[in-house]
DNA sequence: CGAGTATAGGTGCACGTGCACCTATGTGTG
DNA sequence: CACACATAGGTGCACGTGCACCTATACTCG
């Protein structure tokens, strides 16, 4: 359950709150895992009933209360042997390849329209990849750096294969419609 | 739910059996979907239930019987539907950028490892995609073509990545062991 | 004054997924 | 002769995931 370790990984970062924790998958992490609030909350329980993590309650004035979460030594441990155990093997699932690879079906136009709107989306995620900047001053920087810069180079790998793909199958440029 | 649609676009090919289907799995159709057997068998009832397949028993000697399932229309037509429909938006996971990300816990050894293990697993799925032949006689095969395509040039950019993100953390090549 | 949004923490529930396991037959390996 | 494996089709079950929904307060916008 990966789940569970992003969130250890996080709070070895710094101590969070659910809701914080939420927004990180929402923004810093979200190009390489996602989760909805309720399974956080729910993990989180799981981790305080584990030992992994302790529970502070920060009172604020006009907010409601913060349950700040922090990890113990056993969260810590839990991370690290996670971190060094082997790889597991990834079953990769791609809708928009499963849906290419059947779209015979649907003629030209619809290829053609589906290859547009995926260049849309790929280039959309491109722009908000390139908008973060992070500060690679030690090694966790520079591994959330190196973490970014891997999404970078698949979203731009991504395009141009987009690119060559339509040329293959005789696909007219798009007049760069709204673009930007 | 994305497993129906893909048997249902593997069917749009041919009539096959769930056992069929799970060779696709493991086979043709690997580098952008996975599916468990028993969850095939599954989907197929499903479908069958909803009219969007018909089922032949096929006896064999020497073998167990086959159940050769078809498209009907109503199933053509759910699945050119579902080629027409709006992309979904993509929550990508990848297990290995979250352990990257949170790497810095073990230490310089514990990425260089990370990084040597990901190299390995990742030129080996690239020798696999790379085996495979795929005849690009008509829109069907450019399609298939295009997709496997896709699978050669993320391996390529991740291992572009992968000596990069060495360098800039100062691990030194390995020594290409068992190098092939 | 009501609507919407941010903050904060949840519950309920349906459902897809994946692992383990089962039946049955034929063929090949040690 | 026992064992594993391919063929073929399943069942049971635990569990993670995601969507909808709920409570409560404070602030802003029209």
């Amino acid at each position: 359950m990966e789940l569970k370790h992003a969130i250890l990984g996080l709070l070895s970062i710094r101590s969070a709150s659910g809701y914080d924790l939420g927004r990180a998958f929402a923004g810093s992490v979200a190009h390489f895992w996602h989760a909805d609030r309720s399974q956080i909350y729910r993990t989180l329980d799981r981790l305080s009933a584990a030992g992994a993590i302790t529970t502070e309650v920060v009172r604020q004035d006009g907010k409601p209360d913060r349950k700040v979460h922090s990890l113990t030594e056993a969260g810590r441990e839990e991370l690290t042997d996670w971190l060094s155990s082997p790889l597991e093997v990834e079953h990769s699932k791609e809708p928009f390849l499963a849906r290419l690879f059947f779209a015979a079906l649907i003629g030209r136009e619809g290829v053609e329209r589906l290859l547009n709107e995926r260049y849309r989306e790929v280039n959309e995620s491109l722009a908000e990849l390139a908008s973060i900047t992070i500060k690679a001053d030690d090694m966790t920087g520079l591994l959330q750096a190196a973490t970014l810069r891997n999404g970078l180079i698949h979203a731009k790998a991504e395009l141009e294969w987009l690119r060559e793909t339509r040329q293959v199958l005789g696909i007219a440029e798009p007049p760069e419609s709204s673009g930007e």
